[in-house]
Parts: structure tokens; sequence; C-alpha cells
DNA sequence: TCCATTTTTGAATTCACCTTCAAAATGACG
DNA sequence: CGTCATTTTGAAGGTGAATTCAAAAATGGA
């Protein structure tokens, strides 16, 4: 039998046990079986912490985006200058690699979120604050004089997590020319038009 | 029994019916029963033209990309003016509003296009026809004298046609305040930004 | 150690879908 | 109008996954 662990840290395998099983198989794509397989349990004893599968997956979506998010807040505080946030977090929004299974799991979301309400608040909020996070930077780097922005900090904002979602589809399908390096690059390329500033640092 | 049609007639009505499951049940969700309903088919009858379901899913899945693409082609065709030209191309990438198909279907690609190497591809050439749709726009305008490109046309034609998938997603998954018309401000400002002009016409 | 409780298994059942196929319906063509 | 090839149906069979549940195993506490 699988080693025994308490509810809550059974609850915390399952959900990364599930979000392995949609990576591989796909938000609609998954099964009972898949998410079982991955934990290393039965069927009956996925069942028996989450009866309902469904709510397993909106759990290990959720997951997985707070994680994400969360991920790319911290890595923002351990900065001070504008411009070198800006870069970070640029690159900290891209898959690392085709492969990347927390942009894999992202991209699951897209369809998805057209069909299902709570998928597509999900990734809404997700973006809000993504958001949000860029606004900031670009309202404190103009106060400070840094960056002399070409249009509203909400619009630029906007635009640039909407560029790091579409790059990170194109790199998870594999694009053959454009990489993390290559999307790093064109958003950049964006970035110094929005800011006026060239992000060397 | 459904009104028996020939061979061609059939195979575009089945593709339609795939198309409309795949919005309604998503790529990994549809079930032959699904399309047969659709179509109003039994199953067999599906499987009578397309004994692998697969093979119908990418039929429907190219034919609705073709159809998008080549939309977008016929619309550019009539104009001569660069602006105008960018100005309605920008536009006819965006979804008419949540539920628009076209976009809907190509949303669905997103997740399985990183599962699929069929798909990846399939989405992959799509992502770089639109690009040089968009480069022809820019280097006729540079050209021209009309538009001042702030880089390469290369890079600004992959970050608008990224803009475009981007709040496609956005779109269909219902964001609160972003629908066609604030997607299609926020891509205009990168725009104006790009080309140098204010794309006022 | 033993007991009570929780967790997990594995087998049985049910359900839903795919697949096959003989028979029926349809339409083209002589 | 009759024949023939094609298309469609509908039922039967097979497969695999979800669900249920009694029994077994593991754990924590007395």
């Amino acid at each position: 039998m699988a080693q025994r662990k308490s509810r809550s840290d059974r609850r915390i395998d399952l959900i990364e046990a599930a979000r392995r099983a949609i990576i591989r198989h796909g938000i609609d794509g998954v099964q009972l079986s898949h998410v079982a397989e991955e934990a290393g349990l039965t069927s009956g004893a996925v069942l028996y912490h989450y009866p309902d599968l469904s709510e397993l997956l909106v759990e290990a979506q959720h997951a997985g985006m707070e994680r994400f998010y969360e991920q790319r807040l911290r890595r923002l505080a351990t900065l001070t200058d504008p411009v070198e946030k800006l870069v970070v977090t640029i690159r900290s929004g891209l898959p690392t690699g085709s492969l990347d299974p927390d942009v894999r799991l992202l991209n699951e979301l897209g369809g998805a979120a057209g069909r299902n309400r709570v998928y597509g608040v999900l990734l809404t909020s997700l973006y809000d604050r993504q958001v949000s996070m860029y606004q900031a930077i670009l309202d404190t780097g103009a106060a400070l004089g840094v960056f002399r922005l070409s249009a509203g900090s909400l619009t630029i904002a906007r635009n640039l997590v909407a560029l790091e979602d579409a790059y990170g589809y194109r790199i998870t399908a594999r694009h053959p020319v454009i990489g993390p390096d290559e999307a790093n690059e064109l958003i950049l390329s964006y970035a110094r038009a929005a800011t006026g500033n060239d992000l060397a640092h």
C-alpha cells in the first residue's frame, strides 16, 4: 500500500499530481486514473480525498497560477532599480523552454476559459494582477524620471502582459525560431519604445 | 434518415460540425457523438466518412485557420493606403465578441499545441503567415515614408500578431473591461509608437 | 501493545463511448 | 421502373473509465 499521509499532505500531493496530469493530457483530457498514477495511488484513494475530479482540477490550476505569480513577485522584491525590475520581470514571465511546466499549465486554460466560467475568472484575475505589477514598476520609473512613458502606464502594462502570454504560447508550441531569448528581445523592443529607456543595466 | 449527400458535400458538413463541436466541448473533450449531433447524423455515419476522429478534428482546425487567414487577406486586398491597411488588419485579427467562433476555435489549439506536434505546426504556420502579412504592410508604409519604424519590421510584425493573439484570449475569457474596442485601442497604441504615425484616417 | 480512526486497496458494478455490421434507405443511371 | 452502388441507420458487442464499497492496512493515542 502506498505510504499513508496526513489529510493536508495528501491533498497537496494530489494537487501536484493533478497539475502534472493536466500538462500531460490536457485540461479536458485528464482522467481520474491519470491523476492516481501521477500520485502513485489508486483511483479510489483519489476519490476519497476529492469526490469530484473537476474540483481537484480547479484547485490544481489555482495553485499553479498562484505559484507562478508569487514567484514573480518574490523575484521582483529583491530589486530596487526600476530598469532592472522591468527587465527581470519581463524575463520571469516567459517560459524557460518549450517544456516549462508552469507556462504549459497556464496555457491549458486558454481554450477552456472560453467555455468554463471558473477558468475564465481564474485566468482573468491572473492577468489583472500581472498588469498591476507592471503598472507599479512603470509608475515608479516615471516618477523617478527614469522612464518617459509613450502612453498611460495601464496601457503599456496591459500590452506587456499580453506579449508575455502570447510568446508563452509560441514557445510551448515549439516555434522553430522564437525561443525564450528571442521572445525576451521582442518584448524588450516594445518596452524600450514605451519607456524611452534603452533598458541596459 | 438524414438527407443523403455526396461524398465531398458530406465531408464539408462534417468539418463544419466538428468545428462547432470543438468550440462547444474543447479539442480534448469532443466525442464522436458530439460531432454526429452537430451534423444531424449518427456516430456510424460520421465514422463511415472519417474512420479516425482525430483526423477530422485536424481537418476542422486546419479549415478554420485557413478561413480566418483568408478572410483577413481578402479584407486587406480591398485597400491601398498603408495606414488604412494597418488599422483594418488589426481590427480583423480580434474577435467580434467573447463568442466569436473563429477565435474560440483557434484558442482551443493553444494548450494542445504544446502536446500535439500537428497542432503545434498548424498554429505556428498561422502565426508566421500573419507576421508576413503585417510585415508587408509595414515595409510598404516605410518605403512610402508614411511610417517611421521604431524597430525592424519583423520585430514589430511579430509583436502585433502576438498582441492580437493575447487579446483574443482575454476577450473570449470574458474579461470584464477588455472587449474588442478596448483591445483594438491597446494594439493601436503600440502600432502608433512603432510606426510614428497617429493612424487616424 | 492494543484499539479506534483514518486511509487505501481491489473487486464488483455501472455507465458511457467506440466500434462493427447487417439491413434499410437513397439516389444515379440505364 | 428496376438495378446497383453508396450512404445511413440502429442494434449488438467490446472496452475502458467512473463509481461504490467492504475489507485490509496504516497510524496515532491510550
